[in-house]
Order: C-alpha cells, then sequence, then structure tokens
DNA sequence: TTCATTTGGTTTTAATTTGCAACCAATATA
DNA sequence: TATATTGGTTGCAAATTAAAACCAAATGAA
C-alpha cells in the first residue's frame, strides 16, 4: 500500500495508512486486546499476506510495536503504542456512527457504555477550549503553519 | 466496492461504506462546500470512474444527494444529507489525529479553530452523559441488542 | 448564431492490489 | 517422539484501480 495522497491535508495524511478496507479492523482488535497475528487473522477473517503488510506498516507508523514473547523467537504479540492509543476517540466516532447509521437505534451490535452507571456514552462532539458544544456554523478551518500554498487556495474558495 | 466484511460490528459496517482510499476524502470535500463533480474530482485527484462510482455508493446510502442543478438535465450537484452531516464529529477525529500525529504540532496543514475566539477546538474525547470526560478503562463495550452469537463471544474473551 | 468549452459521465486497457492456497522452519504441546 | 501451532513467505488467479480516450448534451463567448 504505498503512500497516494500527496496533497498536505490531515484527511489524506490519514488516508494513506488508513486507507483500505483492513486497518482500521486490526485496530479495533487491538483495542480489544487482540496481541497475536492468528487471533487477529481468526477474528478478522483478512488473509494472511495482507494482515502481515499491514502490521508491517502499522509498526513502522509507530502505532503499534511487535514484542518477542516466545522464550526466544518466533512469538510476538502486537500492542498498541501511545500513539496507537490515541487512535481512540477516532474508533469510538465510528463506532457510534455505525451503531447510528449502519445498524440503527435498537439494531446496536456492541453498545458504549460507563462503566459506573451502565448508560450509554455521549455521542462525540466538538467543543470549544471552555468546554461548551460547538456547531458546525462555529468551527473554522483555517491554513496552518505547515499548509501550503495549495492547501491556503484550496481554503480560500471553500469560504465563498 | 462490494460489502465485503460480514461480521455484526460497527465498524466493519463503517468500513463497508468508507474502506477505500478516497472515500472520506469525498466528504472532506462535501464539507468544504464541494458540489459539483469535476470540482470534486480536480480538488482530490480521483479518477473519474472511481468518483463516479464512489458517488453512487454515497448517494445509495444516503450519505449524499444528487440535485440537479442545469436548466434540464445534466448539470448536477452532490449535497450532505442529515445522514452525510452526521459524519462531521468523525470527519473532525480524523482531522485532529492527522494534524497531530501524521503532521505533528507546529506543522498542521489545516488548523480547526473556534469561529469566535480563534482558538483551537479540544481533542475530541468520550465523556458519560452527565458530561465528564472517560477514560478508556471507564468505558465498557457490552454486546447490544443487535450482536450475533459470534459478537456476543467475541467481546466475552475480549474481557480477559 | 456559431463554435469552442465544460460537464458528467462511460468504455477500454494496463497496472496494482487482494484473496486463496500451498508451503515452510521453528516452537510448543501431548 | 509425534503432532499441531505460530508467523510468516511465495505464487497464481481474480478483482480493483488508474489512466486515457471518447461522447452527447448543455453552456458560454464572440
Amino acid at each position: 500500500m504505498a503512500k497516494r495522497h500527496t496533497h498536505t491535508c490531515p484527511i489524506a495524511g490519514v488516508l494513506n495508512i488508513f486507507g483500505d478496507n483492513w486497518t482500521w479492523l486490526l485496530i479495533r482488535e487491538a483495542f480489544y486486546g487482540a496481541t497475536r497475528f492468528s487471533e487477529i487473522q481468526r477474528n478478522t477473517g483478512i488473509a494472511k499476506n495482507v494482515l502481515s503488510d499491514r502490521l508491517d506498516v502499522l509498526v513502522n507508523e509507530g502505532i503499534l510495536v511487535r514484542e518477542d514473547v516466545g522464550e526466544n523467537g518466533t512469538r510476538y504479540a502486537y500492542r498498541l503504542t501511545a500513539k496507537g492509543e490515541s487512535l481512540h476517540p477516532v474508533l469510538l466516532a465510528l463506532h457510534q456512527w455505525g451503531n447510528e447509521h449502519v445498524y440503527g437505534p435498537g439494531n446496536e451490535p456492541v453498545l458504549l457504555l460507563e462503566r459506573a452507571t451502565g448508560k450509554p456514552l455521549q455521542p462525540l462532539a466538538p467543543t470549544s477550549r471552555d468546554g461548551h458544544r460547538l456547531t458546525r456554523a462555529e468551527i473554522e478551518t483555517r491554513p496552518g503553519p505547515g499548509a501550503s500554498k495549495a492547501t491556503v487556495r484550496r481554503l480560500a474558495e471553500a469560504q465563498e
């Protein structure tokens, strides 16, 4: 899976890692606690060569680490790094959208609950620095320090 | 792009729509206000046949609508439906992760700011029903009403 | 009014990626 | 000691994607 998007864009950057049919499922597995190659393969149904390739990508990106767990040699555990754990909000957002809009209310396959109360989480929503919820209109997308000229131009014409 | 994941899982369900290299970029375009076929194609660099196919998927899923905008006939605008707009938190979560972990602090291509204050948004984070932030350990994943037997089994063994 | 250009595609072909099965060496288990 | 499991790799066929050519209708410019 070569990097395909060359635009300077955060979404494009994410797609260069996660823009395929499997990688988010591997992240799900990691958050569910699956660490072994064979375990992940069984749980997802991914082909071994593709799994091998995707794990390499995730390890190279610093999202997973491969730890030795056999006495010496050929048993490994794949675990989330801190960078990997930082994907949790994204995974939750995907999860909530899937529950709500793919399966629908009353048909959710996997609920997300607060452990202490058993009540469902709130839908993830953007908040300002002082903690209040923001609507789409209250959010501005502005070129940042890493913006290319194309990005600046693009955002300018998006304002119309 | 045939549906490939048959597991009863919200993440798998999302991947059956968004599990490719382009679809999130099309959603980005929609949120930036691009509505025309040619406009989206120019902004992303996607091949026309693939764009045609992906737009059909998004329209069939009820995420975009195709509106007639030529006097009568062959000019169209693709716009987000309410279901499409509900993807906003997911897109923001991807955006924030891309800024932080693909480009890094001080190198963000596109900032997300509160329009009123110019301050950056908070990172999206899970919150309980009464509004406090939750850690990963405080969240429980439990089989919901739509869970299959495989899902129940899977979640049970994830508890170990 | 005429001609060139734009729009929103479809079709064809080539390159790339995926899925599947076979294979393998090292290790663990019975 | 024999068998199964682990974590892959390799090779091939099938499916998907990219790139380019092509097209009819509609628009815009002179």
